[in-house]
DNA sequence: ACTATTTAGTTGTCCGGTCAACTAAAATCT
DNA sequence: AGATTTTAGTTGACCGGACAACTAAATAGT
């Protein structure tokens, strides 16, 4: 892994790093990384299966699509996820009787213990991340994440 | 691109999507996409050798291994990238005198035009971005990933 | 001086993410 | 009803990132 944040910054440097995103994506990189072992070593499934699990354990029944929405991730992405989740028997998929396009996608008993394994694990988790903030800060955390999830989304420069 | 954080959340979903951790992927994820865009669109780099050009702009001489410390980046995603500046003639490489595994890096004339014509367009994308955030805010968001950073470093569950 | 360990950097491999093309079904338009 | 557009999901191709193995040089230990 890589190391902290150099103390021995040159101030041109700093400046550079100092921008947020730098920040945003380093925080990114070790909180997946976090993660990633947390997952493996605790339940033994990938971060983008246990998001989707997340999302349908969450939620009863959820369409591929809907798990696109959620999470972000790229159509294709979910696609091949679903895919392996079926294989590993986690999820079943059942037709939507209406529209023949969509799967009902739902966790299976095993796909179930998969998740009341995570969750509490992962809850753990974001209780430990934020151990150090404030009730306050969390919330003041969010709007702004929100805020600039937004301004990410125009370019005009 | 994919669509919004939906308001029609149930919330269950919305539970889970609340975690910290999701908004800074998701956000990460745009802020990458955005600033990749800009970097093709007004300056023909891709973020990574962005990355790698605004440092050793910053600092006149560096050594790959002060790149990987500074931009958390791979060893050897560093190693390719220098690799291919060198090849289009935006770094020079030349050997350290003293110790003749490292190599100090710096930008050639072209790649100092490039630093030169990136930079004030970065600088002006995240003041758009912290546009509607106060200097506190900021300076408290900062201190907030720093400790959340901190926080996902240590793995104890 | 001689071995062992650390550090700098390169390379190979594999997997995940991104993008685009494609099929099929549904919804819309006229 | 028939043509067009939108939506759901799959697949292929390509590139970037993560990780480990490796070389070579410098430093530390004895």
């Amino acid at each position: 892994m890589n190391d902290e944040t150099p103390q021995d910054f040159n101030p041109q440097l700093a400046q550079l790093s100092g921008f947020l995103t730098y920040r945003i994506s380093r925080l990114h990189q070790k909180l997946n990384s976090q993660a990633t072992k947390i997952l493996a070593a605790k339940v033994g499934v990938t971060l983008n299966q246990w998001r989707m699990i997340a999302f349908i354990g969450g939620a009863e029944t959820v369409t591929a699509s809907e798990l696109v929405r959620y999470t972000a991730m790229d159509k294709g992405l979910v696609s091949r996820n679903v895919k392996s989740l079926i294989q590993d028997g986690l999820v079943a998929s059942t037709g939507d009787g209406k529209d023949s396009r969509v799967h009902l996608l739902s966790l299976t008993p095993k796909g179930k213990k998969v998740f009341d394994l995570a969750l509490p694990t992962m809850r753990k988790r974001q209780k430990q991340l934020q151990s150090n903030l404030s009730d306050d800060d969390v919330k003041r955390l969010r709007d702004m994440l929100d805020i600039l999830e937004l301004a990410a989304e125009d370019i005009d420069i």
